[in-house]
DNA sequence: CGAATTTGACCCGCGC
DNA sequence: GCGCGGGTCAAATTCG
């Protein structure tokens, strides 16, 4: 079992340790490539290469192209009228890098649909996200970003279905594609409390709540994009109940790097349905979205970033909040590290790994109906 | 031993 | 109303 899910409790590293590492690691190099002929440590011009879906009241705006480096300043202009304001309650990705796709993912046909435009780049140049099919009000922003007490979930809690479910339609949901470096930037504590293969694509979601406060009924999902295995959708639901952490705090450092069980586990093990897996070696890919202040030993990378003084941290964290600074819930773009071994889980981005096929081989979810 | 993750079961929204 | 599919719960398991 443990073989076969992908599992996202593994951590990434940061923007600034894949620049580090680019030269060396496959991952980063593939993470890098996206960034064609920019400054890899460049975080925030990292993540203007990629792409944007906008949705304003409901209508989405697609991804027009796939900016090339020399395009960014365009990327900007071009989207500058969609982009988010700080002033229409509109909200950025979290991530340093993330771009923000205002598309519920849960408006999508259901049935035995194919993959969603944005695991469609094809589709997705053609034609506009739709996610308007089921979403009667237009998309809520501001997510899981904290804000002021006053006008905070703590002074507004959604309304709840009797067990503490919403409406999916009243869902605020905000959406990155960020990749696995971007991935590790998120400040918040998250545990995981669930995992779901999801039709029509290989690759479960992961879903993990805010663990840095009880109660706080921010959720977030994780699953890592169809086309480009490199690119992860997170999905914000529900918003903090609690001030953003300026460091990682104690709790996400806690959390157990689960790479390396995982992928001994599924070195050394036989998935329960083989014939889900007929190669059987497809490892289950943990990454969690926290992040271990611990690397695993004999990462270079992992003391990259575990010994990164503090005072670069701060400078990092300044520079975005002064570029970004309508990102709340930055992040320090540094304090995670990835090793090797956890990008030998990415059977996509290890050749030496078999692509996992189309019929991942779950344990739960897909034999239930 | 405590905390995080895993995972089967259940709940619920939504389309048909 | 039925059934699919996604989201959550919670006991079991794993790990530090």
């Amino acid at each position: 079992m443990a073989d076969l899910d992908w599992d996202l409790s593994a951590v990434v590293r940061s923007c600034t340790a894949a620049a580090a590492s680019s030269s060396s690691s496959p991952l980063a190099r593939s993470a890098s490539s996206l960034v064609e002929g920019q400054n890899a440590s460049d975080c925030q011009q990292q993540a203007l290469t990629f792409q944007v879906m906008e949705s304003i009241d409901g209508q989405s705006f697609p991804s027009l192209v796939k900016p090339s480096s020399s395009g960014v300043e365009e990327l900007q202009l071009l989207y500058q009228p969609f982009l988010p304001r700080r002033d229409n309650n509109n909200f950025n990705c979290p991530f340093p890098g993330g771009e923000v796709r205002m598309v519920n993912p849960a408006s999508f046909p259901r049935r035995l649909a194919p993959a969603p435009p944005y695991l469609n780049p094809s589709a997705e140049q053609e034609q506009p996200i739709l996610h308007h099919a089921r979403q009667q009000q237009p998309l809520q922003m501001g997510g899981h970003q904290y804000q002021p007490p006053a006008t905070s979930a703590l002074a507004h809690p959604p309304p709840q279905t009797p067990r503490g479910r919403k409406r999916k339609s009243q869902q605020k949901k905000k959406v990155c594609q960020v990749t696995a470096e971007q991935l590790s930037s998120d400040l918040w504590a998250w545990r995981k409390y669930g995992q779901k293969p999801i039709k029509g694509s290989p690759y479960p979601r992961n879903y993990y709540r805010c663990s840095s406060l009880k109660g706080c009924s921010a959720r977030k999902q994780v699953e890592q994009s169809n086309t480009e295995s490199n690119i992860f959708i997170v999905t914000y639901t529900g918003e903090h109940s609690h001030p953003r952490p300026t460091h990682r705090n104690s709790l996400a450092g806690s959390t157990r790097n689960k790479f390396t069980g995982a992928l001994q586990k599924a070195q050394t093990s036989s998935s329960p349905h083989p014939e889900e897996n007929p190669d059987n070696k497809s490892p289950t890919i943990s990454l969690s979205p926290t992040t271990p202040l611990t690397a695993p030993t004999g990462n270079p990378m992992a003391e990259d970033g575990a010994t990164r003084s503090e005072s670069t941290e701060d400078k990092e964290i300044s520079d975005y909040e002064a570029d970004l600074d309508d990102v709340e819930d930055l992040l320090i773009p540094n304090i995670t590290s990835i090793t090797e071994d956890i990008f030998a889980g990415f059977p996509k981005l290890n050749p030496n790994l078999p692509l996992p096929n189309s019929s991942f081989g779950f344990g739960r979810g897909f034999n239930r109906h």
